[in-house]
RNA sequence: GGGCGAUUAACUCAGUGGCAGAGUGCUACCUUCACACGGUAGAAGUCAGAGGUUCAAAUCCUCUAUCGCCCA
């Protein structure tokens, strides 16, 4: 006797959740073994950040993966998925310059090693918890392998790098013109830069010649910066402007000469076609400035407010006070000509969205071009393949013309940039450890202030965390890692980083394939966000319908390259799937034979024969669409298969057999079930493994089990069409029934045409059609008589009757007789209009044309039938 | 301005040349001994528009319109 372990009514999936959770990570179900003989499977996470709370891109970016991961164990890999989060420098920086603000503290009050330890002390209160969310999920990550950008090995990691790039001439410092973010109070690189279309105004200012009422009129949608001004362009071979080709103009407000230079670069068509040049505060300027030897003026320091320079009257506003004051002043002097609406694109910082300010100073950089050139080819080479594939042209777009990356920022939360400059000769030395002295003076050094761009850290993520620069065990395993799966949004900031990284330091590609996941966004298609109030949380999600309900909805709307609306109905749609699971679970578990069966393969009858056959096909099918990442294909395969012929054919089917108390039945249910539940684990871990230990004779997770392997000798093409024309009876009995509004409870007798043919086919299943069908007794003649009282209908080719006894509306049976004849008819129609032409016959193939044909022959019998059922009905 | 993508049932979306599909919602009936988080049946489409290629187009090509995103 086997122990029945029975499940509850409904599946409640809290407590469920929690406890195999807690299994899966106790028993170290996640940790890979470096010495394991299996090929391997490894990932890394992308790291979120360490302020961060789960929100449903991560939910989205974690779970698929998740289920490749699953499916990858189980198909006997060695899978390794590496988790970690990233120190966000900015983030965590803003975090805490907040929370000392709120107690009337700054950082510089502080001192730079009481807001280290602050920030330490934040992170290991804080930094778990979007690791624990994470957990939630039920994501097989490797916990034991965790690691964080700013963990000791790490911190190695990165100056390692730095120090090697710096002697190799990769790394440079120059005075620059950078994007700066006022607020945040730190340089930014170039994509941490959103343009955004903002209505702004064009203002037209007089530069006067000295000595005559002539003058350049300039035009110009930042007028504060005029006070930094060293020049006015023009196009060389703007006739407009010859005249004035080597002449000064003064500078209004500074009553400054500046010179009239020419260049190409200036657009003819913009504003008059003369543009003011203020090198220090504009990218083109600044080449201008550089080409032609203008003196660099800054008129706006680092905060966004005026310098001295700016002069007596404006030093110390902010720079948009500054603009209103200036124009109000040019407008009182005479100097403002016009002032026009004008839209443009302005730069935000992307963390803060305040407007970035083109800033003066002297920072770091990577010179890019020689690590970008080699990114290019290992994609181009095709050893790295993005998955939806067109997203190979956004980066080849962005490499091909990508800039020297700025990697110095402002802050103290982050790693400190290991340069250090002789306070008495200026030397600067790039080191590991800090020197003593200089190695040229033997004078005092002190460390340059600034610490790395955060995404310089993550861009060795992919080795960095499995130990180099030491030649661990993990890095010979695991690296080159095999998927990378991430948001497109950050191709540029991370992905094609860790390619470059990758390839300078290991010397080879970090991963072989890179899935771009679609953004998650609302039913109304806007991204969600906090100010949106648009925002689905993944934990109240879970909280209301499950972790599995989640995961299975993200997969089902998971097609590759398209963006995902997100929708609670679809969550509660998936719940009741998995409740459907649960009580057809509760089924077979009611239903288990009580001795321990083995299949008789050979013994089968129909419903079994037909859902292994499906089973078969459905594991087929998954594997193709996991293989190519198509989770919305997989996930509707294993929905449709579970519920619509697992539970709405087989299990009904089998019903009568299991009465009779058939053990080879039995044995098939049971292992159907477990085989579902296998290919459902990927999906809903979760339930899966609920269901799975209430089996009798399991192990010990069903992550440990094998995918199922597609069994080609259970395909049965027989059982299929068999079954197809049991299915066709039944829903048309059902059907007639439902129209002339006869309840299931009325029994009624039914006919079946075809003569002994079909009794053949029907006769051993009687029992399934009496019960899905309500039908009381089954005849079998060779044709319906006209004679008697029938209800008529036609299964597949097959005429069918039902026998009734209370007396119908007659009306209602001919109109829906009518409306199914008319039907077939356009059908045919359509396909005559076809097979007459001789040129589809002369064209097509062959099965193409065949398959026309027997479709017609089968509509025209259809057609026959369905005129001779009506003709009787209007006679009687 | 350059690039990418979308437009298919009321809604959200599948569908890469050969019968127009799914889920949700809707309508009617049914509390049948796994499940009302359920069952059965049904209605529902100018596949954005125009032209072209083809025996055959939602699908390939061209143009147009609308909407999104990325980059200047």
């Amino acid at each position: 006797m086997r122990e029945k372990k029975l499940l509850d009514k409904a599946y409640d999936p809290g407590p469920v959740e929690a406890r195999w959770s807690k299994f899966w990570l106790d028993e170290k179900l996640f940790v890979a073994d470096v010495k394991s003989e299996k090929p391997k499977f490894s990932m890394v996470l992308p790291p979120p950040n360490v302020t961060g709370v789960l929100h449903m891109g991560h939910a989205l970016c974690f779970t698929l993966p998740d289920i490749i991961v699953r499916w990858k164990k189980m198909q006997g890999y060695n899978t390794m998925w590496l988790p970690g989060t990233d120190h966000a420098s900015i983030a965590v920086h803003n975090v805490i310059e907040q929370s000392l603000a709120e107690k009337g503290l700054s950082r510089e009050k502080v001192g730079r090693e009481e807001f280290l330890r602050i920030a330490w002390e934040w992170k290991n209160k804080y930094g778990g918890v979007i690791t624990e969310q994470l957990k939630r999920l039920g994501c097989s990550l490797d916990w034991s392998r965790q690691r964080f950008t700013m963990d000791e090995g790490f911190s190695r990691a990165v100056k390692y790098v730095f120090v090697s790039l710096y002697r190799e001439g990769l790394i440079y410092r120059d005075y620059y013109l950078v994007n700066r973010c006022p607020r945040c109070q730190t340089v930014l690189s170039d994509i941490e830069i959103e343009h955004k279309e903002v209505q702004g105004k064009l203002w037209y200012i007089k530069y006067p010649i000295p000595g005559t009422d002539d003058g350049i009129v300039v035009a110009t949608t930042r007028p504060e910066t005029m006070l930094g001004d060293t020049a006015v362009a023009v196009h060389p071979d703007d006739e407009r402007y010859t005249k004035y080709h080597g002449q000064k103009v003064l500078l209004p407000l500074q009553n400054r000469l500046i010179p009239v230079i020419t260049d190409e670069r200036v657009e003819k068509d913009f504003g008059t076609g003369a543009v003011k040049v203020t090198p220090a505060h504009d990218p083109v300027d600044f080449d201008l400035g550089k080409k032609h030897n203008l003196e660099q003026i800054i008129v706006i320091d680092g905060s966004g407010k005026m310098t001295e320079a700016a002069g007596e009257e404006f030093k110390g506003l902010d720079r948009f006070a500054c603009r209103e004051k200036v124009v109000e002043k040019l407008k009182e002097l005479g100097y403002l000509v016009k002032v026009e609406d004008y839209t443009h694109a302005v730069g935000h910082c992307y963390r803060c969205k305040t407007v970035i300010e083109p800033y003066l100073s002297w920072q770091w950089f990577v010179k890019i071009e020689p690590l970008a050139k080699e990114a290019i080819k290992a994609v181009e080479d095709k050893k790295i393949v993005f998955i939806p594939e067109n997203w190979t042209k956004t980066y080849f777009e962005w490499m091909y013309k990508i800039h020297d990356w700025c990697i110095s920022r402002q802050l103290w939360w982050g790693h400190r940039i290991p340069a250090y400059y002789c306070q008495n000769c200026g030397h600067i030395m790039v080191e590991m450890d800090e020197p003593k002295a200089c190695e040229k003076c033997g004078g005092q050094v002190v460390q340059d202030e600034d610490v790395l761009d955060t995404w310089f850290s993550s861009a060795l993520w992919p080795f960095a965390t499995m130990g180099w620069p030491d030649e661990t065990e993990d890095l010979k395993v695991f690296y080159p890692t095999d998927l990378l799966a991430t948001g497109f949004d950050i191709i540029f900031f991370w992905v094609a980083r860790m390619i470059m990284m990758g390839l300078k330091f290991m010397k080879d590609i970090p991963f072989r394939e890179v899935f771009i996941n679609g953004l998650v966004r609302d039913m109304k298609k806007r991204k969600m966000s906090k100010s949106e109030g648009n925002i689905i949380d993944p934990l109240e999600m879970i909280e209301k319908y499950g972790t599995d309900a989640l995961r299975f909805t993200l997969a089902s709307l998971a097609v590759p390259g398209m963006d995902i609306a997100l929708s609670e109905e679809r969550m509660a749609g998936y719940r009741a799937f998995a409740n459907k699971i649960w009580n057809a679970s509760r089924f077979v578990l009611m239903n288990l034979s009580e001795e321990p069966v083995k299949v008789d393969q050979k013994s089968l009858t129909l419903p079994n024969r037909w859902i292994r056959s499906r089973l078969t096909k459905v594991i087929q099918q998954l594997n193709a669409s996991l293989k190519d990442y198509k989770f919305y294909e997989a996930a509707e395969t294993i929905y449709h298969f579970i519920w619509h012929e697992f539970c709405d054919w087989y299990i009904e089917f089998i019903k009568p057999e299991l009465r009779q108390g058939n053990k080879n039945t039995q044995a098939v249910m049971e292992d159907t079930l477990e085989k579902i539940l296998r290919l459902l684990h990927p999906f809903m871990p979760f339930i899966t493994e609920e269901i799975w230990h209430h089996l009798p004779e399991t192990g010990k997770s069903l992550l440990n089990t094998n995918w199922p392997e597609p069994q080609p000798d259970w395909l049965d093409e027989e059982a299929e069409s068999t079954m197809k024309f049991l299915q066709e009876v039944i829903s048309e009995v059902r059907t007639i029934r439902a129209e002339n509004r006869l309840p299931v409870k009325e029994k009624v007798n039914l006919w079946i045409a075809g003569g002994e043919k079909n009794r053949k086919v029907a006769e051993p299943y009687e029992a399934a059609i009496q019960l899905l069908a309500g039908v009381e007794k089954i005849e079998y003649v060779d044709e319906l008589p006209a004679e008697k009282k029938l209800l008529k209908g036609v299964a597949g080719t097959t005429e069918i009757g039902l026998l009734i006894t209370k007396s119908i509306d007659l009306r209602q049976e001919k109109e829906r007789l009518e409306k199914e004849l008319s039907k077939v008819e356009e059908d045919i129609n359509k396909l005559e209009i076809r097979l007459n032409n001789p040129d589809f016959l002369k064209k097509a193939p062959q099965p193409v044309v065949n398959e026309h044909q027997q479709r017609l022959a089968e509509l025209k019998l259809k057609k026959d039938k369905l005129e001779k059922s009506l003709a009787d009905l209007r006679q009687e």
